[in-house]
DNA sequence: CCGCACACCCACACACCAT
DNA sequence: TATGGTGTGTGGGTGTGCG
């Protein structure tokens, strides 16, 4: 078809395309948006090959790679593999509703996928059917996730459900075959389903939503909409649009919804324990305030005035005044806000995760039950029923497994998207965000997602404390000390002062320390607060709280969203008036001077890269054998020779996922990487095997260097038995003192100063042993070796089953090629682990994109 | 016979009203 | 005004029977 492809083609040869728009011998007509990207390049190829730009959106088809539900869009690539195969390909196929094709070789898609799958490689999703015999086990166990040779992983088959977690690879999109006589959802259907719900994300869980989109379709109940949409369409929700405080769409200038970053809450939020213990606390003040001594505990007939509720509600807008007081009336009353109060702090004392309110209604708790009588209890009762709450709390772990795809965390406004990481990705913000957005970030936000309630072990990562802050038992009781810290009299410029005794006596690593006091403005009686906050949440820094400002607090004041500004008054206005109408206005200078200094001095530099000298890092093994020394099921099937580089496409995504931490603002694409590759072996004996050294540095150069380096037969050897174990065990010492873990270390780059320190100070490196040396950061949790990445040998609890575990990326570990595969084929796990509990002469696991995986024995000397 | 479409369940968050 | 009575429909499911 030469240079005319965009003309228009006798509709016979290509009956693919919307009738509609082809005109015989007229050019196709396309419409580009203004802000799309590369829309230039894509106007120039659209013309140089016969086709028409125009503009009018309603005509022509619609070119974006951003999914508009009005228009039909066309994903550009239509143009670029077009125009590259100088044929007109098949258009349907580039229609971004169409979820098969949709994002499959996204290059930002696999990023995320990349990511996703580092940290939440056991959150598998499951079939509904599965999910019900397996309410009872926490873990998905079983030989699908641990296999026990290193035969079982490379054969192991996909998993039987499908991942829906990952955006990509999306082929479990179930479509009923429309010929047959029932009433099935067509593609259409579902697409006008999930297109209602991006547009109505707050009414996501109501049944009026779907009964308003099943009149619309005409084919289907509200129920059955709604069903759909919760069993088999909420895995492929991934995105929503931003809607306003009362949930309708916020356009952009150009008249087209946003895409949100976050689902936004629900019409109506569940009370938590910690809302609850809030309430009974509040009331009981207010009560004391009045009564004094006269306060009887576990008051009946009280008087709650309305300004109090009002004031409640103010400052704690996740539930509306009436709901407060319903609370209040239905439960906090027939329980006893003495009681609860008792019963709360009990279980955080006992380190445990306080239930909430469940009043004498709760007919869950007394079906069976024959001292239910008219929903009434006498007082004698009341402590039988607190330790059966404690026993249920007790057993109430493993929770029942959700049904649903939409991850939940300990509030529903900090949900990420399931298909996500996307906010993983959009966390590594460096120059602006909140402290929680540093490198570490998305191993945070992974483990929050994943514990619920959260586990601070795996959120207190060593850039925000140190091991000290561990010697707090239970760890709220760190909040005492830092009441007490904060108490002391300070001077303004004490600043320094105060991050020292929180360094020097609570642990509060010093940045985070300077974090924290921006956070509340230098309103320091705050501080407690956030770490009360922080611990019971994983929030950081924890959201909805008045005084404590975070970077979505800027964002809504920026919005010039009058709902938002208002939300953010409501929530922040009285810290405000108090700075503001204090009559020492020089004290108000002081405080702003001093939150400045702490900025500079601390935070502001903390990403500053372009003064650091680096280059981008990979290190990849070239092995004539891995075609047949390792089994291809291993690799993707391709027909170029990257399976001969191990681990080619881990390499790949880590590189460019690098690169786009670094904001150094360009990738490498699959077939470069492959050429410059091919290239450094040409002139090489390609029998041998090599360590290949691949630098990019901030020019987007890439130098490569190859070293010769010997044969292992079974890059997979590290997990056979002892008796067939036939290579090297490596020597593993333990450094002597902790690593600074930065991004330096959770990237792999060519500044490797505290690796190289390490070796040298702990390591003979004389010594013609394989040795290898242990890193930990400042709280005590390993993260890996000096070349290796590693993994420990546990037993799971549950099960007593053989596990393998290896340091999250919270801990600052390097985000390893084998170590990422290992995880994503669920043959080892993620889990904090103290240096306190690695032993004298323990088996451990390295690997790394060179060795594959070796044996190695701890040595304590 | 079984998977899917559709019905139904129910505690409770939030609301409104009369007194 | 504070408060009890009570309505509404969300949020998170489970039950059932048809094609």
């Amino acid at each position: 078809m030469s240079q005319e492809e965009f003309e228009s083609v006798p509709q016979d040869e290509n009956d693919n395309i919307d009738q509609a728009l082809l005109n015989q011998n007229e050019p196709i007509q396309f419409f580009i948006p203004i802000n799309e990207d590369d829309r230039d390049n894509l106007e120039k190829l659209i013309i140089d090959h016969g086709g028409e730009v125009i503009n009018d959106p309603g005509a022509g088809y619609y070119i974006s790679k951003h999914h508009d539900p009005l228009r039909d869009a066309v994903d550009p690539k239509f143009i670029y593999e077009s125009t590259e195969q100088k044929s007109l390909l098949k258009v349907d196929n580039y229609k971004l509703y169409n979820h098969a094709n949709a994002g499959n070789d996204d290059h930002v898609q696999q990023l995320v996928t990349y990511l996703h799958n580092d940290h939440n490689g056991q959150q598998q999703q499951q079939d509904p059917e599965q999910h019900q015999q397996q309410d009872q086990d926490h873990q998905v166990t079983g030989e699908d996730h641990q296999p026990t040779t290193v035969g079982d992983l490379i054969h192991e088959k996909e998993p039987t459900s499908s991942n829906a977690l990952v955006g990509a690879n999306n082929e479990s999109v179930r479509v009923h075959n429309t010929s047959s006589n029932k009433n099935g959802f067509t593609k259409e259907e579902d697409e006008i389903i999930l297109d209602e719900v991006r547009r109505n994300p707050n009414r996501r869980s109501t049944h009026v939503l779907f009964k308003e989109i099943a009149e619309k379709i005409g084919r289907h109940t509200g129920n059955s909409v709604r069903y759909r949409y919760r069993t088999y369409l909420v895995n492929q929700l991934d995105y929503v649009y931003q809607t306003d405080e009362k949930g309708n769409l916020i356009l952009d200038d150009q008249g087209q919804p946003i895409i949100a970053d976050k689902l936004p809450i629900t019409l109506k939020t569940k009370f938590t324990a910690d809302d609850d213990y809030l309430l009974c606390t509040l009331v009981r003040q207010n009560l004391q305030d009045k009564l004094g001594d006269e306060y009887e505990p576990n008051p009946k007939n009280v008087i709650l005035p309305g300004k109090f509720l009002e004031a409640l509600a103010e400052n704690h807008t996740n539930h509306t005044k009436s709901a407060w007081r319903d609370r209040y009336r239905k439960f906090a009353i027939p329980y006893g806000i003495d009681n609860y109060i008792e019963y709360y702090d009990n279980e955080i004392q006992q380190g445990r995760v306080p239930d909430n309110i469940r009043n004498f209604t709760g007919k869950h708790l007394f079906k069976s039950s024959k001292k239910y009588k008219n929903g009434e209890l006498d007082d004698n009762e009341v402590g039988e029923r607190l330790s059966e709450h404690n026993d249920q709390q007790n057993r109430r772990r493993p929770t029942k497994k959700r049904k649903t795809n939409e991850i939940q965390t300990t509030q529903d406004s900090n949900n990420l998207f399931a298909n996500g990481g996307q906010d993983d990705l959009n966390n590594y913000d460096p120059e602006n965000g909140d402290f929680a957005n540093s490198h570490t970030a998305a191993a945070v936000a992974a483990a929050n997602r994943l514990n619920n309630p959260p586990n601070p072990e795996d959120f207190l990562t060593s850039d925000l404390v140190t091991a000290k802050f561990f010697e707090f038992q239970p760890l709220i009781s760190a909040v005492e000390k830092i009441e007490e810290i904060v108490n002391r009299a300070y001077e303004i410029n004490d600043a320094e002062q105060l991050i020292t005794a929180f360094y020097e006596e609570a642990g509060i690593q010093k940045k985070f320390g300077a974090y924290i006091i921006t956070c509340v403005c230098g309103d320091l009686i705050l501080i407690p607060k956030y770490i009360e906050m922080l611990l019971k949440t994983g929030e950081n820094p924890p959201r909805d709280i008045h005084g404590i400002w975070t970077s979505r607090d800027d964002a809504y004041l920026k919005s010039e969203i009058p709902e938002r500004i208002e939300y953010i008054r409501r929530l922040h206005v009285n810290p405000y008036l108090k700075m503001s109408s204090s009559k020492d206005d020089t004290k108000l200078e002081g405080y702003n001077k001093v939150v400045k200094d702490i900025e500079d001095q601390y935070i502001n530099d903390e990403f500053n890269h372009e003064n650091t000298d680096f280059e981008i890092l990979s290190t990849m093994r070239y092995d004539p054998l891995l075609t047949s020394s390792v089994d291809p099921n291993l690799f993707e099937t391709t027909t170029d020779n990257s399976k001969l580089f191990f681990l080619f496409d881990e390499h790949l995504h880590r590189l460019n996922f690098t690169l786009k931490f670094f904001k150094l603002g360009y990738e490498i694409s699959r077939d470069e990487l492959l050429i410059k590759l091919n290239e450094s072996i040409q002139p090489l004996d390609k029998s041998n095997s090599y360590r290949i050294r691949l630098t990019i540095n901030k020019e987007g150069q890439v130098n490569i260097s190859t070293h010769l380096t010997p044969q292992r037969y079974n890059l997979f050897d590290g997990f056979n038995s002892w008796e067939n174990y036939t290579s090297n065990i490596w020597n593993v010492y333990i450094d002597s003192e902790p690593i600074q873990i930065s991004p330096f270390t959770s990237f792999k780059t060519t500044k490797r100063d505290q690796y190289n320190m390490a070796r040298n100070r702990t390591l003979n490196l004389e010594s013609e042993e394989p040795q290898e040396v242990l890193l930990y950061n400042s709280a005590n949790q390993i993260t890996e070796g000096s070349i290796t990445n590693v993994a420990f040998k546990t037993f799971d609890t549950n099960t007593g089953e053989e596990e393998w575990i290896t340091p999250p990326l919270a801990s600052g570990c390097l985000c390893g090629v084998v170590r990422h595969l290992l995880l994503t084929k669920g043959i080892i796990n993620e889990r904090q682990i103290n240096l306190k509990n690695v032993r004298d002469g323990e088996e451990v696991l390295l690997f790394n994109g060179i060795q594959g995986v070796v044996k190695g024995r701890i040595i304590k000397r």
